[in-house]
Order: structure tokens, then sequence, then C-alpha cells
DNA sequence: AAATACGTTAAAAATAAATTTAATAAAGTT
DNA sequence: AACTTTATTAAATTTATTTTTAACGTATTT
């Protein structure tokens, strides 16, 4: 009976330890280092919230390495500070849906892009008319204005599909050209 | 006339900067160093191959480091090298289409986190539904199974979402949600 | 009010990444 | 075949980032 808690607490521990390294693993995608990474995926299978002392006996790391790594989370908005009658330590919990995660950072990523991009473009493309109204402009500048005044209308418009597709991932409008899906337990084929 | 054509350079060249710098500022989304970014915002307005010595020449850095550089930026598919009769250098020219760009990187990457994820959650399920068969297993450790479980359905959806998203963006079924708009170059209003 | 418990900032140390110079390899030319 | 030209790899250096230890400030308890 003993021996069988044990194996079931060994189980359990295997089962997150893999889900845990494979979120740190891709979580570079969303511009956190490894450490960070880590901890948000730690802070991913606790059920209660979560003080800067646990954090850093859970990772074997210095409690102001806990501190910035959780204000950079706090940042991206995917752990949140929880308050708690009786204790003078501040509490942190992950915010666990993906979905959110995922449309806040790209959301602001790309419209932020976007809009650098299309200020650059903007003041280029002024520029490059003043260029070819210019009529002592010689011949081969011209052209090289003109290549360029193209490319740039090309790359204005890339800038606006990506303001748009940041726009429908942050009002959720993405979801009805690409529902989401409520997995089925029972056909989990795990492929092999 | 002379003095006017200087001045046409000189726009030209302010053109050109203002929208480098915005492209190598905004390049580290796309998992590039700042110092590869502006390689590829300066191959971006070359018109005809570059070679490793004109690039080192046109970023003051030494030639190894364009040889990795360029490397990175085949890598990711935004960079080719392209083949002429008669010179022995490699030359180089930059993929300027960014919805290409764009595609084969979130593509690539959405897909590689999506997989790699799921198979965590597989294997991280299975382990779970043998400890809540298991009946000696305690009541506390079958709570905290019950509720992993649960997480990692809604995470595997999430995967699976993402998976869909990266799909359509490769096949760019996307662009019949989002189409491509064509800006007009008259109602270019640079707001403000 | 003194002592303690927390969290954060600052400086220092350790680690990792980017870049260069030097050395090597491969291919083309004479 | 010896000599050039070109690109790449390897080692060494520089620079940047991450992490820690130490110091500080603020609030809470006694």
């Amino acid at each position: 009976m003993e021996e069988n808690q044990k194996n079931s607490e060994e189980l359990l521990e295997q089962a997150e330890r893999a889900v845990i390294n494979s979120i740190a693993e891709t979580m570079d995608l969303y511009g956190v280092t490894p450490s960070i990474g880590r901890l948000y995926a730690t802070l991913y299978f606790k059920h209660d919230p979560q003080t800067l002392d646990d954090m850093k006996d859970e990772l074997g790391m210095s409690k102001p390495s806990m501190s910035t790594a959780v204000r950079k989370l706090q940042d991206i908005n995917i752990v949140k500070k929880v308050w708690k009658k009786g204790t003078r330590k501040d509490l942190f919990l992950a915010e666990k849906n993906f979905f959110h995660y995922f449309s806040q950072f790209f959301g602001d990523k790309w419209e932020r892009e976007a809009k650098l991009n299309l200020t650059a473009i903007d003041y280029a493309k002024e520029k490059l008319v003043q260029i070819l109204k210019d009529e002592e402009t010689g011949e081969e500048l011209k052209q090289r204005a003109e290549q360029d005044l193209k490319q740039l209308e090309e790359y204005r418009s890339y800038c606006h599909w990506l303001e748009q597709l940041a726009q429908s991932i942050e009002s959720g409008e993405i979801f009805e050209f690409l529902p989401i899906e409520k997995t089925n337990p029972e056909e989990t084929d795990s492929n092999k």
C-alpha cells in the first residue's frame, strides 16, 4: 500500500516534469529566457498560489532571480499576484489559459511591428516621391527610387495585414474562422 | 544640377535608412539578432545580388560574420543564393515578400511548438490515467491528477488550434479570412 | 521603538553570445 | 603543379546577459 502510494507520486512527478520541460523549451518563442519559461511551467502545475520562497526552493535559484522573473511574467500577463488574508508574503498564480497568453503576446508584438514599420515607410515614401518630382534627378537614381517605392508599397500592405491579424486575434474574431475544438479524451490518438 | 543630383542621392539614402532601421529593430521577433536583422534590411534594398565582401563593406563587419549571418538568413528562407556566370563569389538576394517570410517562420515555429507539447501532453496523460486507475492511490493525489488532466485537456486543445493556425498560414487559407489589401497610394494617410 | 520579515535594487561574478583574427579547406587560374 | 581567390571553421576576444551576493527600504510584529 505504502509502496503503491509512492509509485503514484512518482508517476505524477514524471507526468508534470515532461510537460514542464516541453513548455520551458518552447517558451523562447514568447521572448522569455529558459529559466523564466521554466518558472512559468512550474507555476502552471501549482493549484494554489506560490510565494517567492516556494519558487526559489522549487527551482534552486536565488530570491532576487525569482523576483525579477515573476515580474517579467506579470509584464506579459501570464502570472498574476493574488491577495490572501493572513500572509505577508506575495502570492502568485499562473494564468493557465494559453489562448489569453498567445493573444496578448502576438497582438502586442505585431501591432508594434506594424506601427513602427508603417511610420518608417511613410517617411521613406515622402522622400522618394520628392526625388521623382525633381526634374534634375538622374535616370538611374529615378529608377532606384521607383523600385524602392514599389517594394515599399508591398511592404505597406503586409504591415496592414499584420495589423488586422493582430486585431482579429485581440478581439477574438479569429476564432470564428478557426474555432477552438474541445478535444475528445476518448480518441486521444497518441499516434503510434 | 550637380547640386541637385547630390541632394536626391541624400534623400534616397535617408529614405532607405529609415526603413532599414525599423526593419532591423522589429526583426528580433523573428528570432534574429540585431546585426543579422540589419543585414537582411540592407539586402532588402539591393536590387541586385550581393557578395559577402559587399556586405562586409556595407556593414563594416568581418567576412566570417557575414558568412554565418547569411547562412542564418538562408536557414529561415529569407535570403537565397543565386548563381551568375563569370563570378566566383557567392551571390545572395533577399526574399522581399514578407508574407512568405512570415508564413514560413511562424508556420514552422508553431508547428514545432504544437508537436513537441502534444507529445509531452500525451505522455503525461498516460501516466495520470494510470494514477487514477490505481485503487491504492490516496484521495489527495487523485485530485491533483484529475486537475492536471483537466488542465492538460485545455492545453491540448490550444496546441491543436495552434497547429491549425500554422497550417492555414502555410497553405494560404488564412488569406481567405483576412485578405491582403493592396493599399492605394493616393489615400496614403500618414495620419497627422 | 526595536527587531524581524519581505521584496527590491545595485554591484559583482559567472555564463553565454556575438564578433574578430588566424588557420584551414576547397576550388579556380596561371 | 604552384599560386590565388573565396568561403568556412576554430580559437581567442569582446560584449552582453543572466544570476548571485550584498545592501537597502518598507512594512509588520513584538
